[in-house]
DNA sequence: AGACGAATGGTACAAACGTACCAGACTTTG
DNA sequence: CAAAGTCTGGTACGTTTGTACCATTCGTCT
């Protein structure tokens, strides 16, 4: 955590309050006060550290993308069962999350301020695969691939089981 | 077209309104006010033919998806140069229109209600990749990879001409 | 033609919103 | 320890919001 100025405690309790709203109530639930009260500060803090509702959630895109990248980066084993388990993981045992996450990015879309928190997400899951897989353009198609498995988790449900991911991560493997 | 009662041309033209506003200003921004006011009709039409502002969401991403469902199914040819056209245009011609329509399929992760408008969205996906190759495991492959360089066209703006969209269409075939 | 339900559009209102302000309490610096 | 800065939290204001209401007009049946 390093020597964490006082205020910086309040700042990052915001903006991973942002996550847990935008999990609870979507994108239009997320104002000043909703975010204040979930991350328990008076409805002035969010006004004080953030200029206003635009700058909170460019923050919060840019503070969830680096942790999303560091779980990604901090997953040792890169073989099928890890990815399995963490696609798991973040599907199932955390969907709203990150469902969140996902519409964070979507904000990305619409503000090139943001435009460099998603490519950094796009560079990390490749480099990611880069690492097991020599030929790029095969990675560059399993990261395309993995990132549409993930997607369609998140809307479909399916595949629901460890196991099922596997056999999916299989299948994309085989090129 | 059909014998569309008087009022059925309101209540469409104001579903198609929520996808333009949504591509204006984002989720945030869509209001009965902003809708009627894209639409040209009173404020009073968007709540006498919409319940309440989720009916009128739940009911634009229904539209829009069968919209794009014909799209995709109507393509004829689906081989290389056709797709990277397709997904061209999508993402380049009517960006902000794509942008929505993938909003509002997120709408579908956290409503039970617009589950079918999001698997019909996959399945139709999987059919015409399915039309082409004949391994269904392969073709599901293939879908996923689409769908995801899709999104990443979208975030990153890469691909971002015909000729790399086909090559990167190539290479997702070869599996 | 008359009746009756659907559609229209203007208006009203309480609640929630973004944002600004400010007096007081802490922290840091010299 | 005093001064300068940062942080706190309560309050206020003008706007916009979702939704309700209602008198009127239109379309469709008998």
């Amino acid at each position: 955590m390093a020597i964490t100025r006082k205020g910086e405690v309040r700042r990052t309790a915001l903006l991973e309050a942002v996550v847990r709203v935008l999990e609870r109530e979507g994108p239009t639930g997320v104002t000043h006060r909703a975010v204040a009260a979930e991350a328990g500060v008076p409805l002035a803090a969010a006004t004080y550290y953030f200029a206003n509702l635009d700058d909170l959630l460019v923050s919060a895109l840019t503070l969830a993308t680096q942790q999303q990248v560091a779980l990604i980066a901090g997953l040792g084993a890169w073989d099928i069962p890890g990815v399995a388990r963490l696609l798991f993981d973040v599907t199932h045992g955390n969907r709203a999350a990150a469902i969140a996450q996902y519409e964070l990015l979507f904000l990305a879309m619409r503000r090139d301020s943001l435009r460099p928190a998603a490519d950094l997400w796009y560079r990390t899951l490749e480099d990611a695969v880069n690492q097991r897989v020599s030929d790029p353009r095969a990675a560059r198609v399993i990261a395309l691939a993995i990132d549409g498995l993930l997607l369609r988790m998140l809307w479909t449900g399916e595949p629901s089981t460890q196991e099922s991911i596997e056999a999916s991560l299989r299948d994309i493997l085989r090129a």
